[in-house]
DNA sequence: TTGCCGATTACCT
DNA sequence: GGTAATCGGCAAC
């Protein structure tokens, strides 16, 4: 009933290889009314750490915000951006390594009533499909911000029986102020899924809006 | 359907 | 004082 949970070995690993292992695999919100919300998670995106520049921990920066990134592999890392909009990662690597994976849509599962009711709208569709979105239906906030995905009751990752499906890669959303690093396909998502995030064209010449195959991956990005 | 823009605030320079 | 790993409404086409 309860399910495996992914374990500290699973976020050990390097983020690219964690945000494409997490694709499929189920996010678990336990409220404190006991109320579980789930989803599947759909999208995902690596943070490289100090060298990527569109990581909060570029160049080592450590701060009071961002602090949650250096916790061991399995820790939430929880943000707030946009004066509104709280944003889920999970962080990867060991203690010291801040390098994490932003959880970015979800397929909803469980609890879609509770999940209309934070969110206030009813369309499926609407409930988790981007990382301010699903931060809203699953109630994420400071609160969480820190929690052993590994040991927590309140938030964790659920093992999928299957995760099978077929997955795409792109270029990172909404960090255009990251120079080069913006156009790096760190961007995963399960290929025509309608709770991806929707965003419209990119122009770029490595992008153009054709999709790759995330087999192809490894000939542009993998952890180190 | 596409694209622009305001909302709103914690945190950093 | 400026900005941000976003979202939703609205105008124009």
């Amino acid at each position: 009933m309860t399910g495996e949970r992914l374990t500290r070995r699973f976020y050990r690993r390097g983020p690219v290889t964690v945000a494409k292992a997490l694709l499929g695999q189920i996010l678990v919100r336990r409220l404190d009314d006991g109320q579980e919300l789930t989803g599947r998670i759909v999208e995902t995106e690596a943070y490289l750490g100090t060298q990527d520049k569109a990581s909060h921990s570029y160049g080592g920066r450590r701060t009071q915000r961002n602090e949650s990134m250096y916790l061991d592999g399995g820790h939430a890392y929880v943000y707030f951006v946009y004066g509104m909009h709280w944003c889920f990662n999970v962080v990867t690597q060991r203690e010291g390594v801040p390098s994490a994976v932003l959880i970015r849509a979800l397929e909803p599962l469980a609890g879609l009533d509770a999940m209309r009711h934070h969110r206030g709208r009813q369309r499926l569709v609407e409930l988790c499909s981007g990382p301010g979105k699903l931060g809203e239906a699953l109630r994420i906030d400071r609160t969480v911000d820190g929690v052993d995905l590994t040991s927590s009751g309140e938030l964790f990752v659920r093992r999928a029986r299957s995760v099978a499906s077929r997955t795409v890669l792109g270029p990172r959303i909404g960090v255009d102020y990251a120079g080069g690093w913006a156009d790096k396909h760190l961007r995963f998502w399960i290929a025509d899924n309608p709770n991806a995030s929707r965003r419209k064209k990119r122009l770029h010449p490595d992008w153009g809006g054709a999709q790759q195959k995330a087999g192809n991956v490894a000939s542009n990005w993998r952890d180190a």
